[in-house]
DNA sequence: ACACTTTCTATTGTATACAATTGCGTTCCG
DNA sequence: CGGAACGCAATTGTATACAATAGAAAGTGT
């Protein structure tokens, strides 16, 4: 059986991921725990759990809400995750193994399949990307990167952005992903570490003049 | 009034880096509540947060014990506090005015003051030292950094390893920082960001060769 | 009508009791 | 004497009741 305060966690995180909660939006320690099921004690384990990621802030005094992002935020958020993931490629490439290769493989085409459908599948895009990204800090094999890593509101990012992609957008991570495949078979650290920092870059290029489209509107 | 997890957070937290207490050490919630004099709910908070913070792990089974780290760990660490500060010295560059200018100046005044001292004084290097590097990440403006660094062990790290430092490390220290200032004062972000980068480098390399040194013994 | 105070209510913080789990010592059998 | 099964003790996990606090609302006097 799991902990109640994990199934709280994972409850609350994909309630804030879902469509019905808007960045800014009030909560309650009260309202979660009835939402999760089980009681304010280990809710607040997990909220304090989702305050580190960043996913809620508590405003001035300890009410919580949603956290929310300024563009400026987001932008910074990529620089570190940039740098971040960058460096986790780079330890990756020197610990890779063909098992974790063959693996990466067999993720990327699951990834490519799903954008190339007639209507691009997005969640199946989002899952397969994510697990690309986890297998490669898993092969880093450093906690404190594992550590800091998720914390950086990836997926959360990801999430509400991953709409705002063009289907070329898509494609193109899946040729960064056979390019970080290349270079993680070549062993070759200094590649992966330079193919990662680019397809980070080029990924918030592609959500910032999205967004800046948007914006026009 | 102060929360009680806060109280609960700081006792228990300069109770660990307190010299009666040796890395891998158990503890329990229990005798925590003691030593905060709380009882074991605020406990519980404060423990999370040492545990993101890395100086508390949680072994197999959910039993609490102080952290220790590998050497390999350590390097890591290092690693990893050095693109992160680097980052921050380049963002804070671009940020810096006056006022800070001259705050850094004075704290680093003290600073070296403290080492030329006949018996260096560790205890005032350690904190002008922690004062210097902690105003420029506060120039550097992020809040994501300013979150994630003070997690990367940093404090334990530099109080479990400063007695290491010979005097000579700890006057190159200064002029380091003297260093970092001048790029500040010249809002020359990309200085800054090399100066930083080759500091805590030779840091790391102080520590390292200090504790094969031991290692010999 | 407006500022100021006061009360009330919603929400978070803390303590405590109890449940569940895990480690460890003991016993029992081979 | 060695090892497996069992039971007890210590420790962590959860629920609930209550205390403290902050925001909102209502009232009061000018």
């Amino acid at each position: 059986m799991t902990r109640a305060s994990d199934r709280a966690y994972r409850k609350i995180r994909s309630f804030i991921l879902s469509d019905d909660v808007h960045p800014g939006m009030q909560l309650t320690e009260e309202r979660l725990a009835e939402i999760s099921g089980v009681s304010r004690t280990p809710v607040r384990d997990a909220v304090q759990r989702l305050e580190n990621e960043m996913l809620l802030v508590r405003s001035a005094s300890k009410r919580l809400s949603v956290a929310d992002w300024s563009h400026d935020e987001i932008d910074e958020i990529f620089s570190l995750r940039a740098m971040l993931e960058s460096h986790a490629a780079e330890r990756a490439a020197q610990r890779m193994d063909d098992e974790s290769l063959a693996r990466l493989r067999a993720i990327n085409v699951t990834l490519t399949e799903a954008v190339n459908r007639p209507e691009a599948d997005i969640a199946t895009f989002l899952e397969a990307n994510r697990q690309f990204h986890g297998l490669i800090l898993d092969r880093a094999q450093s906690p404190r990167l594992s550590q800091l890593l998720p914390s950086l509101v990836e997926q959360p990012v990801v999430r509400r952005t991953a709409a705002q992609y063009s289907r070329d957008d898509l494609i193109q991570s899946g040729i960064d992903h056979e390019e970080l495949i290349a270079a993680f078979a070549a062993r070759d650290s200094k590649w992966a570490r330079a193919v990662m920092t680019s397809h980070i870059r080029r990924a918030f290029h592609s959500f910032s003049s999205a967004t800046s489209r948007i914006a026009k509107d």
